[in-house]
DNA sequence: GGAAGTTAATCAAACGATTGATTAATTTTG
DNA sequence: CAAAATTAATCAATCGTTTGATTAACTTCC
């Protein structure tokens, strides 16, 4: 029997997220998503109205998904040095668990076309940069934090974990880092959480 | 007299740089290239063969000045925090003064496509973080710097710069911060510097 | 020195291909 | 059967590129 049932409007969305992450959204045309998903072409336009369409339906998808996570962890009885642990690590199994949604989200980010989207990401990110503000803030405000530049201390750590997954991988050991390969990207990501942690820590404990 | 003599070849590459940076490459048309440039569409592939080749003279010359920069640095007889330190602020000056490039560069290096180009930004971007990571490797090795994890602290350093000049930025006492306005890229710059020396010295030599 | 030859630069027009989108007809489904 | 889903065919618009012709400046030669 082929019952396959695939639905064709969440099959358009799959191929089309994994075309605009490969290849951009402009590099990419209704013809290849509609061959990549099986669908007719005209479905595209069915459903989603028009290519950008589709593209604002993945972002809000994915947005949506990425506000929730975090507002919990503020409201732990923890310290602001756990806190903030805690959000290094959040972020960065988020961002590693769909590095190319994360580049695609860059991208978009670095265009100053298509405003909309801009601004959808723009509150997206700024949303979390408030939460990270306010945790440090705390820390600072509480006396176990040093007195630091924290929009800048915000930037390292963003910036880190987005350079190590959109900076080319130098070679480790004789062999290519490769971020889609589960074991590499486990490792890279370990590492990276290790690293910021610990210079979380040092840069805004270490008394002088 | 109507010797305007304006270099055609030169004012293509000047308004193709500039469409690049603010629409993509696949988001610019070579009808945009010949409007903003005054010169025919035809001279586009006159001089440069292709779209693409236009592309690649442009990054070809933006790499080739960021190279020569920094070699001298690492042979200076000054202690290794101190090369680092005039690393970051070489290229805090050298991103600041280009961020439109910078951003169209990132973007680019987040494409798969276009493989070429992403060689060669992949190349000059190896040699910079080969450069850092001989000067720090020389200040573990000395014994004046901790035992880090080199490789994260390039991307922390790189990452940071990165993202104060990509992510979107916040309010500032009520007034919103614009990188294109010379006083607040100073600004920020100074900034950015300020703190990442600040943060690497501690980080690399506070003792346990 | 001036006619003849040669060159690079520039142009308008057109090329075939591809773009995102739409139509109208057909099939599937409830 | 009617509504929803799907299709092939087609639309006008735009894409990057190429063409053939023209201009203007410079060499070459007698």
């Amino acid at each position: 029997m082929k019952t396959e049932k695939v639905d064709k409007k969440q099959a358009i969305l799959e191929a089309a997220e994994k075309l605009f992450c490969e290849t951009g959204y402009e590099g990419t045309s209704t013809r290849q998503i509609s061959k990549e998903s099986g669908a007719n072409m005209a479905m595209i336009n069915y459903y989603f109205g028009s290519k950008e369409g589709v593209f604002i339906e993945i972002m809000n998808n994915r947005i949506a998904g990425f506000l929730s996570q975090l507002k919990i962890i503020n409201e732990d009885k923890i310290s602001s040095l756990e806190k903030l642990h805690k959000v290094i690590e959040g972020y960065a199994n988020r961002i590693f668990s769909n590095i190319a949604f994360h580049k695609m989200m860059h991208r978009e980010l670095s265009l100053t076309q298509r405003p909309d989207m801009y601004d959808k990401i723009k509150n997206a990110m700024s949303h979390n940069m408030l939460i990270l503000d306010r945790i440090i803030m705390d820390g600072i405000e509480d006396g176990s934090f040093n007195n630091v530049d924290v929009r800048m201390v915000i930037s390292t750590i963003m910036g880190t974990l987005t350079n190590v997954v959109i900076a080319p991988h130098k070679i480790s050991q004789g062999e290519i880092i490769d971020l889609n390969n589960p074991k590499d990207n486990k490792l890279i990501k370990e590492r990276v959480i290790a690293h910021l942690q610990n210079l979380v820590t040092v840069y805004l404990t270490t008394k002088k």
